[in-house]
DNA sequence: ATGACGTCCTGCCTGC
DNA sequence: TGCAGGCAGGACGTCA
């Protein structure tokens, strides 16, 4: 499931390969999963499910800007010219858990997508091509989802901004201008427990329950603390790990031991670095405690009892 | 305000 | 071996 250092992967990756081209037609069999945002002609904006004809017509010709992240969604520029002046719209993509952009060559039989060959992009992956961008230059940016939960809305630029899921996102846990005191007001304002605060967006984004449960054990914190409660210096630790950790998967580009993979189809290398995330049972690196796992809401988090005293 | 649970979706794992 | 049932999980909605 893509968080931070993924969507940053892939989003260093769309810089390299695909900026300065021109999408000349789309291609999707799940309407579902794009939204699209648009003011017609009298001036009314349209929301909703249902515009996929729209989609398809206004996407056409668009040329890519640039590819930028917010928290865990891809931000995909585009503009056009018109009458002289350049319009501007942006694509939004959250990959959610299982969400692969993809680029490479497809031809669509009987509905589905196939690839023209494989190269490092694996079947699996090539199985579950549910959005395809044509570009000016042969190739295809594709989104692969094997639960469909992924999401794509389009629209002019200002109407993207201000959409809540973006408007409501706390920093980017690793944004220069995030500092520690920052960080420490903010977890020191909630209520909630500590592992639930970092997987809210709305506090800091871009964390996912790998990270946020490997973070809170490098700084020996237990995950159902309550957030208000921990001490400075805990708060102090937090931060400091949690920047080490995203940046050091950043640079090991990303996690894929659920199945992650970059633009062309390769692993990322965090996996075998992991410090407790999906260990249950498996001893702790410090202490040799076997790691045990809490539910709290829907989402499991892994924890050494020894290291991570409540 | 908080938290718990349901929703979306489907491959995979477990147990019988 | 086969099949049913449960699980995972990001964001969001609903309900107590």
């Amino acid at each position: 499931m893509p968080e931070l250092p993924e969507v940053q992967t892939v989003v260093n990756d769309l810089n390299k390969k695909v900026l300065g081209r021109r999408i000349t037609g789309v291609w999707f069999d799940t309407p579902k999963m794009i939204k699209i945002i648009f003011a017609d002609k009298r001036g009314f904006t349209r929301k909703g499910n249902g515009f996929q004809r729209i989609f398809e017509k206004e996407i056409k010709g668009l040329k890519i800007k640039n590819v930028k992240r917010r928290g865990k969604n891809i931000l995909i520029y585009l503009t056009k010219s018109y009458k002289l002046k350049a319009i501007s719209y942006i694509l939004l993509i959250h990959q959610k858990m299982t969400g692969h952009l993809l680029i490479g060559k497809w031809r669509i039989v009987k509905g589905k997508a196939l690839p023209l060959f494989k190269g490092a992009l694996s079947e699996k992956v090539n199985d579950y091509i549910h959005l395809i961008f044509y570009l000016d230059n042969g190739w295809q940016l594709a989104l692969s989802d094997l639960r469909k939960f992924a999401k794509v809305v389009f629209g002019p630029k200002e109407e993207m901004e201000n959409l809540p899921e973006l408007k409501n996102l706390g920093p980017d846990a690793l944004k220069k201008s995030f500092k520690v005191e920052k960080f420490i007001k903010l977890i020191k304002s909630e209520k909630r427990k500590i592992k639930q605060v970092l997987l809210d967006q709305g506090v800091i984004a871009g964390i996912g329950n790998i990270y946020s449960d490997d973070m809170l054990w490098q700084a020996k914190i237990h995950p159902l603390s309550k957030a208000s409660q921990l001490k400075a210096n805990q708060l102090k630790s937090l931060y400091v790990v949690m920047r080490q950790i995203l940046k050091m998967a950043l640079k090991l580009r990303g996690i894929s031991i659920s199945d992650f993979r970059d633009t062309s189809g390769k692993a990322g290398s965090y996996g075998d670095r992991r410090l407790v995330y999906r260990r249950e049972g498996e001893p702790c690196r410090r202490c040799g405690t076997k790691i045990e796992r809490v539910k709290l809401g829907g989402r499991s988090s892994c924890f050494c009892p020894m290291c991570q005293k409540n």
